[in-house]
DNA sequence: CCGTTTTTACCTAACGTTCGTTAGTTGTCG
DNA sequence: CGACAACTAACGAACGTTAGGTAAAAACGG
């Protein structure tokens, strides 16, 4: 039966989104058929129409959805008290979080934010990218100014620490067995400040999540 | 040679390879028809199956030939003699020098190694990322051994090794304007092994080539 | 060296399939 | 009854692909 009181929302819609996700995650916007989508929620086609424009609108909204999940995410990590190492240690933490709780959402926005520039529906790749390096710029400029980062401008230094943290989560991507764990997002941060000179100093001992 | 005279070779394969890297590294493989291929080369489409099987054969022939072009230039610094960092920093350095000359070809490479597992034409991702890392990971270990690095294990340090050099390309396929200097490249491994870290020694002073 | 055959490099024109999309209809409830 | 949520059945367009033909160059036999 359909639903008597609280849920009544359009089970439909739901199913529809969880099948785009999981297709989209794993085939990209163009290999993936409406057909598909609607085989794999269980519903008929005009279902899709009724609740979406068409398929670009179901993915725009797909995405915007599980991007702000990531972004609401970091800025949480980003916009807390204190010194900026910390912050940026919860800034990975939080995105390997997401990425093992939902493994295909960060699958779908790494994709669009590494696809070619005018591949699948019209998104401002550009203007994703630079919400989140705000986030993380941000907070690394006020590392800079007191002192507890060096080696670059705020710019540089933002680059970087994002290469590191998408290489790991395109690493889960490729390899799911991949365990992100919030001790790894440590250590990355660790090593991103303390670097990977040999030295006498307590060091940080990171130890690969991807075994080849 | 077969030909005597002038021209007469192949000219119309050359032409449709230089059309489908054009277009593929900007729309991505399912997002570009076989007849923009051959409109762009200024041929029929017949001839792209003479010289071709299929679409798939043309983009793997395209993509083999870029790539083996990336790993040549990775693999030529990687097996120079002497210490370790400068071997990376060659590394990084004739990546960079791919990406500053043919930007196309960089932006296809990196667009399969990120793109989603089943999207596009059936290459083994996870085979060619191996391919670069191995490379990259024996140069890191060699500098373990020595003591010249430490920090983690080789994976780890090649993983992140990897997210800083990726991450840069990627940031040139987004905005092409952005120069992936040689310097830069030195100095990305000067921050990869002494980190972001404030101390009173030399240090490195990385100026972003990504401006917002 | 010349006439014939074969191969190369391209063409025009279509084929069948799959795609995204929609018009029109029906059953269910408040 | 009328709004909602689903259905069946089809549409036109775009896709990758191929059958069949042609003009010229290359290879070859006498």
């Amino acid at each position: 039966m359909s639903t008597p009181g609280l849920a009544s929302t359009n089970e439909a819609e739901i199913k529809l989104l969880d099948s785009a996700l999981r297709l989209f995650s794993q085939q990209g916007y163009e290999g993936t058929s409406i057909r598909e989508i609607i085989e794999g929620a269980g519903v008929t086609r005009p279902v899709l129409y009724y609740y979406f424009e068409n398929k670009e609108d179901l993915f725009q909204r797909l995405f915007e959805t599980k991007f702000n999940d990531l972004i609401e995410r970091i800025n949480e990590a980003a916009s807390a008290e204190g010194p900026c190492i910390p912050r940026l240690k919860g800034i990975i933490a939080g995105a390997f979080e997401l990425a093992e709780e939902n493994g295909a959402a960060v699958q779908l926005i790494l994709q669009v934010l590494f696809s070619a520039p005018q591949q699948g529906p019209s998104l401002d790749r550009q203007k994703l990218m630079r919400q989140r390096f705000k986030i993380v710029e941000k907070v690394i400029r006020h590392g800079l100014d007191n002192k507890e980062l060096s080696g670059g401008d705020s710019q540089s230094l933002t680059l970087v620490f994002l290469g590191i943290m998408d290489m790991h989560m395109m690493a889960k991507s490729n390899r799911m067995e991949t365990r992100l764990s919030s001790e790894l997002a440590l250590s990355l941060v660790d090593l991103f400040v303390a670097g990977a000179k040999y030295r006498a100093l307590p060091e940080t001992n990171l130890v690969s999540p991807y075994a080849f």
